[in-house]
DNA sequence: CAGTGGTCTAGACCACCGC
DNA sequence: CGGTGGTCTAGACCACTGG
């Protein structure tokens, strides 16, 4: 919160508002960050550089480089030296290894695979609709996923997206999905995902869930619960990942 | 990197280097970092006013600004508006109960309570030697120590020492411990915990560790193996804890 | 070479804190 | 009220990138 400068900011247009409650630098980042959710900068390419958007502000450039460093810190922008700021792409979505070490038998492991086992629509559960911030009565797209490292069945999944937005889904062919899901949502419809929570416990494969890792029932798995966000803070995927307890390995920072 | 300066920054006494490969701002948070490691502020207490530091190294406020924000980001310092800036106390260990979620069956749960199993010396192994930076046949300590809450055990823990920073704990009276070791550490042996790592995987337990979980040999069980480092970067605590795998709980962020 | 982001300066003024 | 960190300015110069 700083100088507020009474009434030396009055702009001609009207549309833009000067600080108000807020840093000017805090200001100018909320401002940069409406139009690229408004799409004004395709993600993967550049913004104008500092200078002139400076310029373009009436601002100091410290003041443009503080507001672009809070746009950075959320994801939103990466800086290239010499090159430029260029619009941050979504996630790539191959996070989901990480919380497994699935060593096989071999020297090196192959990338993993994917196949559909199902997918059908359906109304919404209240949790759903909670999330998905979805009207009652609403449908949504259930799919299954098995992804197998070397033909070996890994990771049992199954997602559920919203409808209107993941229409392009309900009719395209499953067999020609990508590996990488996050990617294809952006392509297909459009979503792009910008960040994700997982929530990790441990539980008991059903026979079914069994069956289709391979492993019996009753076997120990981690459940992995994914919600993932787009641009707009929005959720737009709620995935549950199943796999071998014995294959969990993950590493976690404390400070 | 940026301007050498050729033959500018000659100064008096030849201890300070100016900036040598670095950025300015770069270089005095090492200087900065090297005051602190070396116990010239002490941990919860200001250091001199970046005004004043700026002047004492001859340097623009935005640059020692700069160099602040480094240590503040590494979490050797923490700035209060309008206080001052102080450095920041070590961990306080209080950590470990966030992979679970032991829910009693009443209302309110109790904080947790811990009693120590067993104490004794022996010899690192060659893992524990490297991980300490400790000379073959060294001595480490090992500590048995089991977490409960409302009298349920919880947390089974082994710790293991390097020897001879912990040699104030091999004679102390260990049911007279704190429950949180990291200040103790501080307390009674000068040792800061700055950060640490910790493993995650899956196990089933043994009968020796079932029974002192009150569970049952072969239950389920998460493996917490953790490293924790001073302020100086080295391992100073091994310690690997096994909790039910039916009450870990963890949210991982995903960007 | 021109254009980008990165570093640095010297100063002004503001907001928060505690006395 | 004086002292702290936080914001902002208007400029200079440096370092990286690519044609």
């Amino acid at each position: 919160m700083t100088g507020t400068r009474i009434s030396a900011d009055v702009q001609g247009t009207g549309a833009e508002t000067p600080p108000t409650g807020q840093s000017r630098y805090g200001w100018l980042a909320a401002a940069l960050r409406a139009r690229i959710l408004q799409g004004e900068w395709v993600p993967g390419e550049a913004i104008p550089p500092e200078t002139l958007l400076a310029k373009s502000y009436s601002v100091a450039l410290g003041t443009m480089r503080q507001a672009l460093s809070l746009l950075v810190a959320d994801g939103l922008l990466e800086r290239r030296h010499g090159k430029g700021t260029f619009v941050k792409a979504g996630l790539d979505g191959a996070t989901m290894m990480r919380f497994f070490r699935f060593r096989q038998s071999g020297e090196m492991q192959s990338a993993p695979t994917s196949r559909i086992l199902a997918r059908k629509l359906r109304l919404a559960d209240p949790h759903e609709a909670e999330a998905f911030a979805l009207p009652q009565g609403a449908s949504v797209i259930e799919v299954q996923r098995l992804r197998s490292i070397d033909a070996h069945p890994c990771l049992l999944e199954t997602l559920v997206l919203p409808l209107p937005a993941f229409a392009a889904l309900t009719e395209s062919d499953t067999a020609a999905w990508d590996d990488l899901l996050y990617p294809m949502y952006q392509r297909v419809c459009g979503v792009v995902i910008h960040h994700a929570q997982d929530h990790l416990s441990f539980d008991l494969l059903t026979a079914t869930q069994a069956k289709r890792l391979a492993l019996e029932k009753g076997h120990p798995c981690v459940r992995v619960q994914r919600q993932a966000f787009d641009l707009f803070n929005r959720c737009v995927e709620l995935r549950t990942t199943l796999g071998d307890a014995f294959a969990f390995e993950y590493t976690a920072q404390v400070r």
